[in-house]
DNA sequence: CCCCCATTTCCAACACTGTTCGAAAACCGA
DNA sequence: TCGGTTTTCGAACAGTGTTGGAAATGGGGG
């Protein structure tokens, strides 16, 4: 079949998921399509544009989950939720993905369209909901970029903790009180998510 | 001279500097050691554990200079302004280094000393503000990733924008009007990420 | 039909990467 | 000086992104 930008990044998001971002190459992109590497250059410049194509794709992807997920809301729903709600859509998107995060991270995230749509979106809510016009450009920025950068630490948290002796635990509970203290609470990553965003929900709605 | 796992860090750091993060490579490294790239392998598992070390020392980094910079506050300083300080330490550590976000985020950041060392801080004064106890946790690593993602979009912007004819431009301001429009003010990326931080801030001193 | 031309694909190469491994060298105490 | 350990070399391997010239493919006009 015809080799196309739009095949050849269909392709690309498979591979991506299979074997995640840092062993994502264009030898096996091509294979996926029974073509040799060479012939992708034909129709992208290279693999950085490949990319960013992936990345405009996943964006894509979490503004329409994100519509979907905004049309679930009850119509009691606050503004937080609405916003909880895209953040959430977006890292969703970004998950399944292993090394998803790096992808938004590397590309110029939000000059791509479906980085555009997402921001749109989410100062529309923002304006809507009453929040100081001079807050809304840094809030929806500082949003879009905590997601990627919440993702990324989920991502690259090694799946099975280093075993510790004890010893060394002791050590880092004397030089580390508060981090290994009862002062953070073990939660999973989903409430942590959750929590940060509102946290900064109640940063947005604060006054100048 | 002896090869060391510190010598090679420490040559790392400055093949970093100058070449920034996609194109640091083993055999540079070991080219400013007069050394030959098999040779790191003896004191150093592999790439990773090599950007690992780096990425801890970026940290010890922010964390003295950080120390610094809060012992230039004035007296009268709020706690806001000790938060500011540590997180553009942070910041200003990541900057100098092309792809220095990336180093952070790859590898897993807060584990390693350094990365503890600043969320210690970071808590400690969060706690001595009397920020709600059960909001500290959540909010210092909020801020951390916050700080990384900031910095990674801001050395993925191209630091030369791509034109746009006018029709393309009078299309963006008709898709996304609340981006366009007059609404998000052109700051530079210093005052971007000050108010960015005292929107984090603001939220964690809301009521739970 | 056939020929020609443009679009598209192949394929072999290049320079480079991280990593491994056996052999050579350097070091150091006995 | 010997012997053993620690360290370095140097060549090799498999893999990467990318390029450019040669081959194939596809579609109109004579």
């Amino acid at each position: 079949m015809k080799l196309t930008k739009e095949r050849i990044v269909d392709a690309g998001m498979t591979v991506f998921a299979e074997v995640g971002y840092h062993n994502l190459s264009m030898r096996q992109v091509a294979e996926r399509l029974d073509a040799h590497a060479g012939s992708l250059y034909y129709h992208v410049r290279g693999k950085e544009e490949l990319l960013a194509l992936m990345a405009d794709r996943v964006c894509r992807r979490a503004y329409d989950t994100g519509t979907a997920a905004l049309a679930d809301l009850p119509p009691e729903a606050t503004w937080q939720d609405r916003v909880e709600a895209q953040a959430t859509a977006l890292r969703r998107s970004i998950l399944p993905h292993p090394g998803g995060a790096q992808l938004l991270a590397e590309s110029p995230g939000v000059l791509s369209p479906g980085g555009l749509s997402l921001m749109e979106r989410l100062l529309r809510t923002l304006l809507d909901a009453g929040v100081p016009a001079a807050h809304c450009g840094i809030a929806a920025d500082t949003l879009l970029s905590h997601v990627t950068g919440f993702v990324l630490q989920e991502q690259n948290q090694p799946a099975a903790p280093p075993p510790v002796t004890a010893e060394r635990y002791a050590e880092l509970c004397e030089q580390f009180p508060l981090i290994m203290g009862p002062l953070l609470p073990r939660l999973d990553q989903d409430e942590k998510f959750r929590r940060s965003v509102r946290l900064l929900c109640a940063g947005f709605a604060a006054p100048a």
